[in-house]
Parts: C-alpha cells; structure tokens; sequence
RNA sequence: GAGGGCGUAGCUCAGCUGGUAGAGCAGCGGCCUUUUAAGCCGUCGGUCGUGGGUUCGAUUCCCGCCGCCCUCACCA
C-alpha cells in the first residue's frame, strides 16, 4: 500500500487524503443506497410539471463552477445531465464545507427544488447532497459548449488505444459511444423480437466443440482437464443447428459468439457476434426476401429509416436489393465470361487483370479473388450475389439448374460482406464427398478447410428436411447502422494487446 | 506477417536545424451568493513509452524492444 502510494500521482494522493478527511467527518464515501425520484432528463423533458417540486436525482459530478459560497455544477445519469446550484445558506455551513472535499468524479445524490436560473438553464435548488462514490483516479476533463446550435469539445478523450483499454471511461465522457452501444443493444433485441415472431425458436448450441465445422478459418484451441481433451472454441454455430433441424425443429436460430484465430482490422476482431438461423421447408430464395424484410425492420425500428449515412456515402436499404448472380457480376466488372473456366485459363483472366495469384491456386480461389479486387468494392448499396462455385461452398446444395453451382448467396453493403447464406446440403452422401474434397485440400496445405464431422453426417442420414440456413456478423450491421468506421466501434472490447 | 505513422503532465496538445521541458483544462491556496470552456491572482505537477548507442550534452539523431493507429496480407 505504502509503495503504491508512493507511485500516485499529486491528485491522486490528495484525492485520498479527502477520503480520510470524509470519513473523519463521519461521511461514508461509499454509500450502500439511495433513493432517487427521477433521472435528469424527465425533468429537462417537462420542466412545467417539475417546476417548483422537490426531487432527488443521483449521478457522477461532471462539472464545478465555485463562486465562493455558491457551487455550480453538473451531475449526469444515465439519461442526461442536470446542473445543480449548491449554496451553503440552502444545505448550511457544515455540509458545504464537506462539499468541498468533493471531486469532479465522485458520484452523489441530490436532493432540491427544480427551478430554472437567470441564463434559464434547468437547475436543482440543492437542499441536500450525498457523497455516493468518491472517485479516486482523475476523469479526463471534456467541456462542452454549444454555439449556435454547434457543439464544440474542448480536450476531448480522443486517444483511441485509451478510450479501447478504458471503455469505462470513455463511456463517462463520450456520450456518442454510449449511444453507440444502446443502439446495438436495440439492434440485437429488434431481431430477436423479428424471428421469434415469426415463430422461430431461440437456442443455445456448444462453443467448445471436439470437431469445429461450419466455417473455412482457423480455431483457437483449448483443453479440458478432466476429459485430457482438446476442444476448440466454435468458428460457426452451424453444424449444431442443423442437427436441431434434423431432430425435427422447424426455425432456430442462435445469437453468439464464435472465434476466429485470424488477423485483426477494420472489419475483424477475433471474438465477434454471429447470428445463425435455419429454417426448414424453405431454400435460399425465401432466405434473401427474409434478410432484405429483416434488416429493413431493424433499421426502421432503430434509425427510424432505410436510407442511412454511411462514412460520407448514403445507403438506401429499400426492397428489393439488387440480386445479381456471381458470374453475371464478374463479368460485368471485368468485361470477362469466367465461367466454367478451368484453373489454366482462370489463371490468364487474373493475370489479364493484374490481379497477382499464386502457382497452385485452385479456380474457385481465383475467382474468389478476382471478386474481392474487382467486384466487391463497387458494390455500396445493398445486393445479394448469387449462385457460387461449388467448390466454395461445402455445405451449400447444389444449384438445382446447374450442378458446378450452388444455391447461396451472400449480401453485400458499402462494399463489405455481412451476411452469408444458402439452401443447405441435406444429401449425405454427397456432404461426405465434400468433405472429403475438403480433407484433401487440407492435407494439400489449406489450414482453414472445412473437418470430417462423422456424427453431423450422421444426422444427415437420419434426415434433416430441406432447409435454408443464414449468418449474419451482427458486428458488421451494427457499425452500418451506427455509421461506425471500425468493428471496435462497437464491441465493448476489443481483443488487445496487453499493456505490460 | 510486411510497410508507414504515432507514443511529452490526469486530459488535449506545443517543443525549429541536439543545450536535461511549456500552454490550456483538471489539481492545490486565495477572492467571489445565478455560473456554464465562469473569471481574476498565486501555485504544484513530467525517470518526454522502454532499453541501448552517438555526443561534453538527447524529448530531439541512430538501433533494439513494447503498445496503438493506418495500409496490405489472412479472413466474416
């Protein structure tokens, strides 16, 4: 203790010796209760019915303006500010001295009259103030001022690696981030409210899974001590739910997080929210017109409207989106007919392109590729590509027009994929050949192929209906509805580094 | 993993071509009974991310390391 004071800094300390000095006055710092009657902003909503009344509020301090025997200052709630007039004739001599000791940080409870000052601002006529919290760490100070409609901040707390390792305190100052994260609360609860009423029931499947599956990326892998086993944490939910289909659910779906042992940016961070949803009788078609449905109701219910700012651009989310097959969308971006083109000539059509691809890639990474380069940035406002090469997609069925194909789609906006989906391979027989595709090109050097899942096979053959599946990075829709420009915009916290 | 940028007081930032650091806010001491980036006077506060090197002398130049951001690669 002695040591770690000596590493305090001078408010810190002097905060401390407050602290003491509270408590020798017979304040408790840390109070167990109280009791308010209201948050600031049912009062700043309807000042006429306050006016005049007695009320108790309880909040952090956020501002002190002391005129000597007067006290001005901000505390804040959960709902908003309110300014409170602290003079020593209202709570007399010996409250106000105490209410010296107090700190920009602390939290406390206000008991007085609503009224509204000479500068008009709605104001607490303290006759009591309660020491709830004493803060002991400094709050970075931000001052706000409105001009003309105009809001400026002075010395914000800007510091991104701050703000992400201190998600506490960058709550406290930074009220855009705080509306940020309701928003996904309310993103996340309007499409649960969707699917549950349309009837699909909410279920919970292992993230430590012995096999994982459903997904081409690399796990984090664990041990369970009693078992001496190797688990590895989900990367996809799926292969669980469609057993549930298989056992004869008709619609679930699953809110959660899976983890991917990959690189992090802009769009990826290593544990990230998925919503999975299979729906049986159905295909991929009666999936788009339900994401389109979907993401439009969310986006009505939060932002009150389908067109949305995104990072400078305008994002209209109006049905119907574009559907625009694979092949139809390479071909308009490259000018090029890349279908049913082998590895040889695939390769040329990449080179052509200057799109740089390695000696063994296999056709299906090339167009992937030559995608990603040539089609994916262009496409900004909602549309769902259709229809890829089977090779991609070894879970998917196979197109019912065209057997090289299969029937999936992914929905893109601003150029950025955030969801996948498609009619769902029930064929045992051929999900085993594809998985055996997938343990050769495992065993050929691809790390993230897709596992041998013997029991999900055997699901398969038990019989699971036809059935549409869909994912979607609830992260992704939630930085589209919040014009977010990083996924750590709006995931509390983000993976990091540690400090020391 | 590669390239680029950044890291100075609790917060936001200055610090030119090397001479051991400054401002505003916050803090502390005053004055002040309607202020609101309150004001005025005074004052405290920094192993300049970290470890080396060059130098008489390094926040400044060089190298290693740590962390963050951006771009790329990998991926959703």
């Amino acid at each position: 203790m002695s040591e770690e004071l000596l590493e305090l800094n001078e408010v810190m300390k002097n905060r401390r010796e407050k602290l003491a000095k509270l408590r020798q006055a017979g304040i408790e710092p840390f109070a167990y209760k109280y009791t308010r009657s209201l948050v600031a902003s049912q009062i700043t909503d309807d000042f006429e019915t306050h006016e005049g009344k007695t009320v108790s509020l309880a909040g952090r301090l956020m501002s002190l303006r002391s005129m000597g025997k007067v006290t001005f200052c901000h505390i804040m709630d959960e709902s908003g500010r309110m300014q409170l007039y602290i003079g020593k004739k209202q709570i007399g001599d010996e409250a106000y001295e105490a209410f010296k000791l107090f700190d920009i940080g602390d939290i406390v409870g206000a008991k007085g009259e609503v009224f509204k000052t000479h500068a008009g601002e709605i104001t607490l006529l303290v006759s009591e103030i309660t020491l709830l919290t004493k803060n002991l760490r400094p709050l970075p100070i931000v001052k706000e001022v409105e001009r003309d409609g105009q809001k400026t901040l002075y010395d914000a707390f800007s510091d991104t690696e701050q703000r992400y390792r201190r998600r506490y305190v960058d709550l406290i100052v930074n009220q855009p981030v705080r509306e940020v994260f309701v928003k996904r609360s309310r993103i996340i609860t309007a499409m649960r409210d969707y699917l549950d009423a349309k009837g699909y029931l909410e279920v919970e499947t292992p993230i430590l899974q012995p096999i994982y599956g459903g997904a081409a990326a690399r796990p984090f892998t664990t041990h369970h001590n009693a078992l001496d086993l190797t688990l590895y944490m989900r990367i996809a939910d799926e292969l669980y739910l469609k057993r549930l289909i298989a056992g004869g659910f008709e619609g679930v779906y699953e809110i959660g997080k899976d983890f991917r042992n990959e690189g992090i940016d802009r769009t990826h961070n290593p544990e990230f929210t998925m919503m999975e949803l299979y729906v049986a009788y159905e295909d991929y078609t009666f999936m788009m017109d339900l994401v389109e449905e979907m993401v439009c109701t969310i986006a009505k219910k939060v932002n009150g409207s389908l067109q949305l700012p995104y990072q400078g651009q305008t994002i209209d989310l109006t049905p119907p989106w574009r559907r625009l097959p694979l092949f139809e969308a390479l071909e308009h971006h490259t000018g090029m007919d890349l279908y049913a083109k082998d590895d040889e000539q695939l390769a040329a059509a990449a080179k052509a392109l200057h799109i740089p691809i390695e000696k063994g890639w296999s056709a299906g990474k090339i167009l992937d590729e030559i995608f990603k380069e040539k089609v994916e940035p262009n496409l900004i406002q909602p549309t769902f590509i259709c229809d890829y090469p089977v090779e991609l997609s070894p879970l998917a069925k196979r197109h019912r027009q065209d057997s090289r194909l299969v029937e999936r789609f992914e929905p893109f906006v601003v150029g950025r994929e955030i969801g996948n989906s498609f009619t769902e391979l029930n064929d045992p027989l051929d999900q085993r050949a594809r998985f055996e595709a997938q343990r050769a090109a495992f065993e050929a050097g691809d790390e993230e192929a897709h596992q041998l899942d013997e029991d999900f096979l055997r699901a398969l053959e038990i019989g699971m209906p036809p059935t549409a599946g869909l994912g979607m990075g609830i992260d992704r829709l939630v930085m589209l509805l919040t014009d977010s420009a990083s996924i750590r915009d709006v995931i509390f916290f983000p993976t990091m580094r540690p400090e020391h």
